[in-house]
DNA sequence: GCTTGACCCTGACGTAACGGCAGGCGGGAG
DNA sequence: CTCCCGCCTGCCGTTACGTCAGGGTCAAGC
C-alpha cells in the first residue's frame, strides 16, 4: 500500500509541511518516489510515523526520536513497550497535578496562602508516590470537586460574601462553644459539625460523613489549615477534628 | 516576602532566562527592583508564575496565557477550575494512548497489520468515551500489560522463536481438534484452551480466568484478531471463544 | 577595606520545529 | 483541453527559549 503525502497528513494527524520537515532532517524520509517526484509513503513509514507521534507526544526532540528509532538494539515491540511505560509515568505526574490543583482550591477557599515550594512541588524533581493515595482517600477520587466547580463556577460576588459571612458566623459559634467547656464529642459541638458538614454540602459539594471525616483529618494533620483555624481560637483545630469525628460516628 | 529572580526560578523548576524572557514579553514583571536593578518577586508574583506554568504544561502558548491571565472576568479560583478540567481531559486522552498502545501490543503479538486510523486514531479528532472502559474491563488496569512488559523486556530472540512455536504448534492441534468434529465445550477444545491460558500466561502475563476469557471475546468481536484465527482455520476464533468461555466456566 | 565567587544585569545571536507563502509542475474528472 | 486540486522546492517568519559576552553586585571571609 503507497500513500502520499496529503494521505499520511490527514490519517496522522499532521500538516504536510511536517512530512516535508521529517524527510529534509531525514527522520522520515518515504520509501519512494513516483516519476515525477513524489513522495510515496508505504506501510512500514506509517509504523515509523506512529512511533514518531508518540514519542513526540511524550516531549522527545525529533534528533533523539530518530536516534532511538534508529537504534537497532530495539525492535517496533520494545518502542511499544516503552512508550506505554512513558505514558503511565506521564498519567501519574499530571494526577499529581491535579491533586496539587485541588489543594489550592481548598486552601484558596479558606484563604491559605501557599508557601513557593506548595506552588511548584509537582513541577520540581522531588519523591513523588504515597501522596495521590492520600488525596485519592481524602476526596473519593475528586468526584466532590467536580461537584464543586460545577456549582461554585455559577457563583455571584454576592454569593461569595454570604458565604464567607456563613462561614464566619459558624466560626464565631463554634469558638464559642469551645469558651463554654462543652466537650468536643457533646451536643453542642457535634451540631456545629454537622453544621459545618452541611454548609460544606451547600456551598461546595455534597459532603457525606466520610468525607467530612477526610476534611478533619487534613485540618488537624495539615498545618496550613491548623493554623487557619488556630487563628479563629487555639485549639480549634483538633477540637473540631474530634466534634466532626464524633458526629460522623453518632449520627452515620 | 521578596524573592530573587535566582530563587524564584529555582522553586518554580524554569531557568533565570525563563524569567527574564516572561519579563520581557510583560507575561510575568517583578512587581518591583532593588536600586541596583535586580528583578524582586513577590506571592502575587509567584502565584501568576504558578497558573503560567499550569498552562505552559497544558499546552498554551505564552501570549494567550497571558490573555487569560489579564482577563478581568476569571479570578485565581476561575483559573485553578478550569486547569482541573483541562488536566482531567488530558489524562483521559493519554489513557487513550495507552489503551491503544495495548492493543497494538497485542495485534503486533500475533502479526496483525494495524491500518493506519488505527495506529493514529487517538491523534485525530474523534469521538472518545467507553473505549477506556472496555479495555480496563479486559485487562484490569493494564496491569497485566505491565507484567507482560516485565518479562518480554527480558526475552532473547531465542525465546521469541521458541514461543512462536509453541503457538504454533497449539494452532496446529487446535485445528485438528476442531477437524474431529468434538464440540467446542467438549473435553479436548477445552484442555486445549486450558493450555492457551497457561501459554500466555507461561510468556506473557498471569492470565486469569476472568482476562482469559476477555481476551476470548476480543478475539470474536475484532476482526482483526479473528482474521488472524480464521487463517489458521475457517471458524476457529468463534470456536476458541466457546472453548475459552467453556473452560473458564468449569474450572474456575 | 579588599578580595572572591556566586549572582544579577542587558544585549545579541542561535536553535528547534515547524507555519506560511511563492512560483511552478502534475493529474484526473468533465 | 481545461480547471482545480495536490504536489514539489525554496525561503522567510515565529515561538520559546538556550547560550554566550561583557559588565555590575553582594555577602562572606581574611
Amino acid at each position: 500500500m503507497a500513500y502520499t503525502v496529503g494521505q499520511v497528513a490527514k490519517a496522522a494527524g499532521v500538516t504536510v509541511r511536517t512530512l516535508h520537515h521529517y524527510d529534509e532532517i531525514a527522520l522520515l524520509s518515504p520509501s519512494g518516489r513516483s516519476g515525477t517526484g513524489y513522495r510515496r509513503y508505504d506501510d512500514a513509514d506509517l509504523e515509523r510515523l506512529q512511533h514518531i507521534r508518540y514519542y513526540r507526544e511524550l516531549g522527545f526532540p525529533l534528533e533523539e526520536i530518530a536516534a532511538i528509532l534508529d537504534d537497532p538494539a530495539s525492535d517496533p515491540a520494545a518502542h511499544l513497550r516503552r512508550q506505554h511505560e512513558l505514558l503511565s509515568v506521564r498519567i501519574r505526574k499530571l494526577q499529581e497535578m491535579v491533586t496539587a490543583i485541588e489543594f489550592a482550591m481548598e486552601a484558596s477557599k479558606l484563604n491559605i496562602p501557599l508557601t513557593p515550594q506548595e506552588r511548584f512541588e509537582v513541577f520540581g524533581d522531588f519523591d513523588p508516590d504515597a501522596h495521590a493515595e492520600e488525596a485519592e482517600r481524602r476526596w473519593g477520587g475528586s468526584e466532590a470537586y467536580r461537584e464543586s466547580n460545577r456549582r461554585v463556577s455559577g457563583y455571584t460576588k454576592d454569593d461569595w460574601l454570604r458565604n464567607k459571612a456563613e462561614n464566619e458566623d459558624w466560626g464565631r459559634r463554634f469558638a464559642e462553644v469551645m469558651s463554654s467547656g462543652a466537650p468536643a464529642d457533646g451536643p453542642a459541638a457535634m451540631d456545629l459539625a454537622e453544621e459545618h458538614r452541611q454548609l460544606i454540602s451547600r456551598w461546595f459539594y455534597e459532603c457525606p460523613y466520610e468525607i467530612h471525616t477526610g476534611l478533619a483529618d487534613m485540618y488537624v494533620a495539615d498545618e496550613r489549615f491548623t493554623a487557619y483555624f488556630e487563628k479563629i481560637r487555639p485549639g480549634m483545630a483538633a477540637y473540631l477534628g474530634d466534634a466532626i469525628h464524633a458526629n460522623a460516628i453518632t449520627r452515620a
